[in-house]
DNA sequence: CGTTCGATGCACT
DNA sequence: GTGCATCGAACGT
């Protein structure tokens, strides 16, 4: 099999220099990896969420270019990370970039390595969550992989903090309304695999498709 | 099962 | 001063 011998691949550049909705879906099954001195912790992404440009009212780059969405300017394949909520951190992947605001949000993931760092990061005095749960929601991943402001505009094309892909299967996926948003609810741009316990929301198989009337095959 | 609501810090107007 | 691309506990049915 010619896969056995695949060793984990950092997808390039060119791999988020693409139509921002192609990437949306592309991440999926993709693994997002941070190696710290900690250690190795690394999911494979479930959930995502496109933000395309100053006409969308979601996007951070609605107002125009500000200091904090200027990553979103520059270069694709560069993390994006802000602060939300005076608790949580959120991760987007660049794309597009070059004039062109877009970015991919991820929204969770599947763990896969260093489980046991994902649980001492996320239990912070409390119970240490249920694997599922470990990465099941953007401020969770980010707290679980130890993302934080310190990561903003790091490249994803190499580490400490990058995206590979690992020879995952492509699992399938569906496209719904983008959530958590108070503003351009109306463009399906959230995208996920349908019924993964991984992926937020209430409960994994909340999520399935015919569980959500605008939930398709393709984003419109 | 469902919905509401407080925590908490910062960018932006 | 306002409003968050959230989370989880606390309630109501």
């Amino acid at each position: 099999m010619a896969g056995s011998s695949r060793r984990p691949r950092v997808l390039p550049r060119t791999f988020y220099d693409r139509d921002t909705l192609t990437v949306t879906a592309g991440l999926i099954g993709k693994v997002l990896v941070h190696r710290t001195p900690q250690g190795v912790a690394a999911g494979a992404i479930v959930e995502t969420e496109a933000y395309i440009g100053e006409s969308d009212p979601a996007c951070h780059a609605a107002p125009g270019p500000t200091r904090r969405n200027e990553p979103l300017y520059g270069p694709p394949g560069v993390a994006y990370v802000y602060f939300n909520y005076g608790m949580h951190h959120l991760v987007n992947a660049v794309t597009e970039g070059r004039g062109h605001p877009a970015a991919v949000l991820i929204r969770a993931l599947e763990p896969l390595e260093g489980l046991d760092l994902m649980g001492r990061r996320r239990a912070a005095g409390g119970a240490v969550p249920r694997t599922a749960a470990l990465c099941r929601g953007p401020g969770n991943l980010t707290k679980a992989l130890g993302i934080s402001l310190s990561q903003n505009r790091l490249r994803l094309t190499a580490p400490p903090l990058s995206i590979e892909d690992w020879g995952l299967p492509a699992p399938g996926v569906v496209w719904g309304p983008r959530v958590g948003i108070r503003v351009g609810t109306d463009r399906p741009w959230r995208c996920w695999v349908p019924g993964h316990p991984c992926v937020s929301g209430r409960r994994g198989y909340t999520n399935l498709s015919h569980h959500t009337n605008e939930a398709r095959l393709g984003p419109g």
